[in-house]
DNA sequence: TTACTATACGAACGGTCGTGCTATCTTGTC
DNA sequence: GACAAGATAGCACGACCGTTCGTATAGTAA
């Protein structure tokens, strides 16, 4: 669909959109992605609230281009490092490898921007949590893949559920995040990094 | 500390009192402990916003004596009816078992209260978020202790580290509570059950 | 029944929320 | 260097926030 005409941007405009997403996010994760007000974001940036809120429509839409700049993010440091790894279970040992250094790291300061907009939004109705929804389920896919492939290398037992074996997975990495988050504790990191790593073994 | 005199309560206020703190409870779990306005708690019971602050002095402590609520509602689901089983891994099991079932039933709209105060606030301060990571951490310590337990019974293996099992446990039923609520999808219970039930063999 | 007081209400406070409108800069193009 | 368009700020709006106050009502102890 090219209905929508795309306009074209400014340099100085992009830096700017670049800023507030950046920023929106770290806040996210600890205000919520509804939480978060637009007048807080743009003192935290120095911009004025009307400034800010000419680059989007809406406070939904800040929040979706939010999700997709906290996805970039995702991509780069996690997703991305463990594409290049050379058997599905290295693939799979790299993912969380990395995800637990990216909530150790703060990169977000509330830990894992994802998990923290799963639970606040799990309730919630509209665009904003169809997104975080269907990112949840793309990556549990995603995982679910990577044991598939792991079983068919012979690298897993493959008598086991793969949805079974992700699911496990996934629970270590949510654990591992939130008890790190709320006692500023790295054992419940190095708890979910054992747990992981007896489980692709 | 005597020094605040306790002052006398009258049966209908006492009831409007539950009212507000089990309505509050509620709709917490899906508009978060902060995001739940006084007003919207107010029309939700159909009281007036001044007549149900006058119950607390403050949201704050509104906030606190919710969690009060909350946990006494989960002692009686979850804790008191393990507590009688005959062996602690029967304990263990009977614990997560109604704690799933807890869930399930939709206790609260949004899952375990506690689950989703956890991820609130895990990056908040203050004595609300005290209070929550503080019975967190009990928690966590029940289970350490019931699986130590059940170790010292010869049910469990004694080689293993107790913190890390109950980590992995309470990861199950952490994922379980998060991907049943954001999809509506009871299969994130059944795989939390199937996990927790092969720890507990 | 009377006296006391917990309970509940309506109205209002200052503040912040998301959202528009308008004017003034700033940038990129010819 | 002129000009169109994007970027940003100022200001204002209606709605809602937590909170306070004065007052009417109703349960309870004497």
């Amino acid at each position: 669909m090219a209905a929508t005409e795309e306009r074209r941007r400014r340099a100085d405009g992009e830096r700017s959109r670049q800023k507030i997403l950046r920023a929106a996010a770290s806040l996210a994760t600890v205000d919520g992605l509804d939480g978060l007000s637009i007048g807080t974001l743009a003192d935290h940036i120095g911009m004025s609230k009307s400034g800010l809120y000419a680059h989007f429509r809406s406070k939904e839409q800040l929040q979706l281009e939010t999700i997709d700049t906290a996805l970039e993010i995702l991509t780069t440091l996690v997703l991305d490092p463990a594409a290049v790894a050379a058997t599905p279970v290295e693939r799979l040992r790299t993912l969380y490898d990395r995800f637990l250094d990216y909530i150790e790291e703060r990169v977000f300061p509330g830990g894992c921007f994802f998990a923290s907009a799963e639970s606040e939004l799990g309730m919630r109705e509209g665009r904003v949590k169809d997104r975080i929804a269907g990112l949840q389920r793309s990556w549990v896919a995603r995982i679910e893949e990577l044991v598939r492939e792991a079983q068919a290398a012979g690298e897993l037992p493959a008598d086991e559920d793969s949805a079974q074996v992700a699911f496990e997975l996934d629970s270590y990495g949510m654990m591992g995040n939130v008890g790190f988050v709320l006692h500023d504790d790295p054992a419940y990191l190095a708890h979910a990094r054992a747990a992981i790593h007896r489980r692709l073994r």
